[in-house]
DNA sequence: TTCTCATATGAAATTTGTTTCATATTTCAT
DNA sequence: ATGAAATATGAAACAAATTTCATATGAGAA
């Protein structure tokens, strides 16, 4: 049997503040500074946040004088999260827990 | 901004536990004792993460007797996997935190 | 250079998630 | 009914991830 590893993969989209910041990034690149004032989070844990999505190529940098703009690996998000709106839509309901239902209701 | 709030969902695809028990799942359906077999896990262990997972509708469940048969939702886990494969295959080699380009070497 | 802005980093504190342990429930066989 | 097998459940113990706090680094402006 093939042990999947993709644990760390999938963390990046199972908190708050990760998927925040990739939302953030949905309309396009933005600065670190940018982000933080958009999530109201503070500027280091988006910074340790920015990291591990960087890490995993969910996100790129580029420089720009002293700021670092990231960007949305879209390739990869966009397919993801519509997997998951396409598996909420159809699950009927039942997914108490998940809060994905709930979210159905706010839209 | 749409706040994305699909943290619970993504839980299911961060751990090992449950990524093994999905993986256990690929081959058809299985009763909670053959998982805590092939996982070698804690049988209240195994039966506290398919609750999860069940929760998510990532995974279905049907009585048997005294048994409890739990299948995989492969419209959404299968295309989900296929994805980060995708995603990690494209990577060039560059994410060295996630784990998923050791993953590479293994296969 | 020195100052300030933008971001990163390490370690401690905190929060959250996972596993274990003990026990309960369900179902079937006797 | 009673016992045994299969699974579930709650709470405590444990582990891991996230956040915060203090501070460091780097880059441009004065």
């Amino acid at each position: 049997m093939k042990q999947i590893s993709y644990e760390n993969f999938f963390t990046n989209f199972s908190n708050k503040t990760r998927l925040g910041i990739i939302t953030a990034l949905m309309d396009g690149p933005l600065s670190v500074s940018e982000i933080v004032e958009k999530l109201g989070e503070e500027q280091s844990n988006v910074s340790h946040n920015l990291e591990h999505l960087r890490k995993c190529s969910i996100l790129n940098v580029k420089k720009e004088g002293k700021k670092r703009i990231y960007s949305l690996n879209k390739e990869t998000v966009e397919p993801m999260l519509e997997l998951v709106e396409k598996h909420v839509y159809g699950c009927g309901g039942s997914c108490e827990e998940c809060g994905l239902c709930n979210l159905k209701e706010e839209r």
